[in-house]
DNA sequence: ATTATCTATAGATCTATAGATAATGC
DNA sequence: ATTATCTATAGATCTATAGATAATGC
């Protein structure tokens, strides 16, 4: 008997769990791997025997390596902005909350030389990753800018510099630094060089102790 | 008859003109394609049949495929320090010299997109850049911290923010605002993002009016 | 003589598909 | 019944080596 609230489920796809716990390994295992050497170096057979099972088993779960791939980056940016969304709600504002997302991935090299290195790769036409990379980074700045509009008071910046400008620096920085800590992790600290900068900022910054009128 | 004179010059490796030429044909194509696809993608026959030789021909200069990116590398830099050479000799200082040369590298997107690819790609453990590519980083963070030295007045920075700082700002922004640049070139420039900080630097330059003391 | 190229090939891989078999869950 | 895996394999490649042949430059 079907009831009224099994209807409202979209259950757009059966998800047994079995498969999905497989699934799931699989991406963790995938991410890894990818992480390690990139996208080319890794073979379905490293993935499939790391998960043991074999190649053509993994490909029933994803139908391609391309896909897999996605699949990868997606669930990779879906916990990022779970974890992150935690520290959105403590309101310190969203350049603390930049620099909280640094400071969490610093815990886990992995993921952060896994963006790394795909997100160059993919600037290659015709790699899998391409335009969910850049659609990805339009996307990010697109937000970093909306955020920091509110705080910044461009007329004290330097001439042409505007919100853009600055999301872009924090972007570009993160980036940047990126390769650097992973290059040689004790020379650097990722959020602390941009928090550093961050402190640059400050004299652009509208007064932030101003209550609102109320 | 043997002269004193050419016993001076070292001639280590006989430069026969045809091989020579034949090898900067090589490397003018690994690098082009190198910097469309990364290491990976691109096969030594797919650089042979640019050329016009085989791929077994192409070995021949190369004794292999990891020697043949060492090359190129090492001759994109040295390509890179020479016509940055010219720009030094005008001596406007080392952050004008230093946006010169990002200036100068927008004109060759393919050079530029060269270097974003490889040195994520290097970070993999294995891959034939991996040493190559973090002496390189050490090495420009120590040079461009030593340039910003003298420069600097760190007492008004913010707290901990010294030269070696600063230099690791410069490198990361325009090593981050080169995948911004290359995914998505009219939307910014680069060596524009990293002049516009540098402008924001200004405050804390010592005073660059006043005239050495004879 | 030395250098540049070529043909041929060994020896590995890699992705993806086809079709069979085992396990699972309504 | 549906889902998860497996075996087997087609069809491509890819790097590097061996050995032969053509071209070049003292």
């Amino acid at each position: 008997m079907t009831t009224a609230e099994d209807i409202t489920e979209p259950k757009a796809r059966a998800t047994r769990p079995r498969g999905d716990a497989r699934r799931q390994q699989i991406l963790d295992t995938a991410m890894e791997l990818f992480a390690g050497g990139g996208f080319h170096t890794v073979t379905l057979a490293d993935v499939a025997n790391r998960v043991g099972i074999t190649q053509a088993g993994l490909l029933h779960h994803f139908p391609s390596k391309a896909e897999l791939l996605l699949a990868v980056l997606q669930e990779r940016d879906r916990r990022n902005d779970q974890e992150s969304e935690e520290d959105r709600t403590r309101g310190d504002g969203p350049l603390d909350w930049f620099l909280a997302i640094l400071e969490r991935n610093e815990r886990s090299p992995m993921l952060v030389q896994l963006m790394a290195i795909l997100s160059a790769e993919a600037l290659a036409e015709g790699h899998p990753g391409y335009d969910w990379f850049r659609d990805r980074q339009e996307r990010s700045i697109r937000t970093v800018t909306r955020q920091l509009e509110p705080l910044l008071d461009e007329s004290r910046l330097p001439d042409g510099v505007t919100a853009e400008t600055v999301a872009r620096w924090l972007i570009a920085l993160a980036d940047g630094a990126r390769l650097q800590w992973l290059h040689n992790p004790r020379a650097v600290s990722r959020h602390g060089l941009v928090g550093q900068f961050v402190a640059l900022l400050r004299p652009y910054l509208k007064d932030q102790d101003r209550e609102p009128d109320v």
